[in-house]
DNA sequence: ATATTTGTCAACCAAATGGTTAAACTAACT
DNA sequence: AGTTAGTTTAACCATTTGGTTGACAAATAT
């Protein structure tokens, strides 16, 4: 059978990802799960054990993937306005990719904040030290206005993941249908650096 | 009995309030709402006949609270800048009152699109054409630099929402505790606006 | 070849869940 | 006091749900 297992190991991941990341924790079905993986609802504990411990699995891997993009702004060793320019594009880009992992994500954080505690005790966990003395150098030389680092990170993160998060209320109040606002948020990898960088440069 | 039927309808729509909000309608129990409402699970279907219709007078009853905020800024009759502080000083303070409110919103619109397309077929539902031209004439009156309406529009929102929204992550990421965290959202009444505004003016 | 471990499945189970019912209670009206 | 209409409750029900079991097949080891 060779990793016949790792196989059915995977589907059952992948087939769990879609499904949780569509309906979340509680709304997704462990039937709905085996259904979309091709398999018995048996194999799913067999692999897994229970609901809980497959949701984390997916959860986990799915953290795994956004924490690095973040990771960037927080860490990367480029000038301010680059790594602001560079993470806008790449993330944007990241994004479009996998639609449904920031709100899967910002829910599930939402629904149990001790996920979010237990993750930053991790030992490799980023601090945002390194951007916090990067801003501050730029305002003392004079780069940038005075704004506080926890601000305009927040401020990044804001401009980049929301506009995915909130699609739905955005395309209704925008008044745009799905293809007019894809272009919108194909705009925004430039247009989002420079909202950013014209805030703060002097 | 006078009104002790309207007294138990309000306590029913204020315990599924919580519950919902907390948890979402896939994670609630009718149970639950009517132990938190101290009333019987049966007084439930008496007054809202279903889950569904309990949930989407809630839910109703939520985006009526928010539409209007976002209304403002849309619809008012001052200047942009003026219009930029005045909705960030009172979106946040807003937030800060109704904590559960914009996520349970963007969480369910995600998870039922189609909710939103209902809402924007009422007739009265705003139209982003008055913020359309107020932006566009600014620009051509050489008061702000180019921006595309639409972009700028989400650029508020996201400023203003994502930071509650995405609370448990920001927390996470700027190593901030809940009272630090809550003094960076006071800042922000101004910070935000000051962030928009210096974005845009010439 | 044979024994043993590993993987897969259909059938099953107990608990939970949204919803119903029929009886009891309350208060106003006659 | 008796009637009626609206309100509340406990008991009940059908279905769904996460999870288990035991038989069986497929590899692997001996």
């Amino acid at each position: 059978m060779a990793d016949d297992n790792k196989i059915t190991e995977l589907a059952i991941l992948e087939a769990a990802k879609r499904i949780f990341q569509q309906k979340g924790m509680a709304g997704a079905r462990m039937q709905e799960i085996a259904d979309e993986a091709n398999i018995n609802k048996s194999m799913l504990h067999y692999y897994y054990r229970s609901k809980q411990l497959l949701f984390e699995a997916v959860f986990k891997k799915a953290f795994s993937l956004l924490a690095p993009q973040l990771n960037e702004i927080i860490n990367a060793d480029t000038p301010l306005f680059d790594k602001i320019k560079g993470f806008t594009n790449n993330y944007i880009s990241f994004v479009i990719k996998h639609p449904y992992l920031p709100n899967f994500i910002i829910q599930e954080l939402n629904m149990n904040p001790k996920f979010m505690e237990e993750l930053t005790k991790e030992p490799h966990f980023p601090s945002l030290e390194k951007f916090k003395k990067q801003v501050e150098a730029d305002i003392s030389e004079g780069l940038i206005r005075p704004i506080k680092a926890e601000q305009l990170f927040i401020n990044i993160i804001a401009l980049n993941i929301f506009p995915f998060i909130g699609a739905p209320l955005l395309k209704g109040f925008t008044g745009t249908n799905d293809e007019t606002y894809s272009q919108l948020m194909e705009e925004r990898k430039i247009e989002v650096a420079d909202f950013i960088i014209n805030s703060i440069k002097i």
